[in-house]
DNA sequence: ATTTGCAGCTATGCAAGTGTAT
DNA sequence: AATACACTTGCATAGCTGCAA
């Protein structure tokens, strides 16, 4: 279970260690079945180059989602050269609650060509 | 424009069109300039091997993550083969709640080992 | 496994601002 | 002045999700 990130998820942990205890021998002597995990938790074997998407698939569905919505906002914004109406106009959405989404994911409106991603 | 495909979202190709009306010269004979539209709408010179991610891209924001979900939830079901409860722990979020949104987005329950993706 | 009703939270559109720069 | 854009906020409503059954 070390091997594994855990990223950033509390309930996640919650839930699985939950299953185990049920799923768990009465005998607290008796080791656990690795089994009892997750696949995805199981094998972490392959430490190797993942996939920007593969990353994702990873990850709790909120975290995904955000991750995946900050990456295509900023690919958006790069795209149009940090400008914000262009850029709500082209993803179909309002111009307000771009920026307050652009907010509460923390992602510079200003992002130029030069910036990172992710 | 006609090389550009348009998926599926009738407010953007309003919106696009209704910028370029507002920015187009008065004069009707005049041509409309090219860089009154939207720069990725524009660039549609390669048409080659774009990854997985790059075609989410294209997409305005609803349908970009629609097909995201349907991608990670997908991927996440092959990884449980097929077993929703499983999923549902590992992704954080209710039972239920996930057999509605599979419903909603159209994803077979029993997606097993062999299926194709998108 | 799968549905459904319901209550609460979240996201979003719309409207109406303010501020800055050209 | 006028225009374009950035950014905010209040409000109503639509959508999503947890919980219970």
């Amino acid at each position: 279970m070390q091997g594994y990130g855990w990223p950033g998820n509390v309930r996640q942990v919650h839930n699985v260690i939950e299953t185990m205890l049920i799923l768990a021998p009465a005998d607290r002597n008796k080791p656990i079945d690795l089994d009892l995990l997750p696949a995805e938790i199981h094998n972490v074997s392959r430490s190797g180059d993942e996939s920007e998407l593969d990353v994702l698939m990873g990850l709790p569905l909120r975290g995904a989602r955000e991750e995946f919505e900050r990456a295509y906002l900023v690919t958006q914004l790069r795209k149009f050269n940090g400008n914000v109406s262009r850029v709500a106009t082209f993803i179909g959405m309002e111009r307000s609650a771009l920026h307050r989404k652009l907010k509460a994911l923390n992602i510079a409106s200003d992002y130029q060509e030069g910036e990172r991603m992710i």
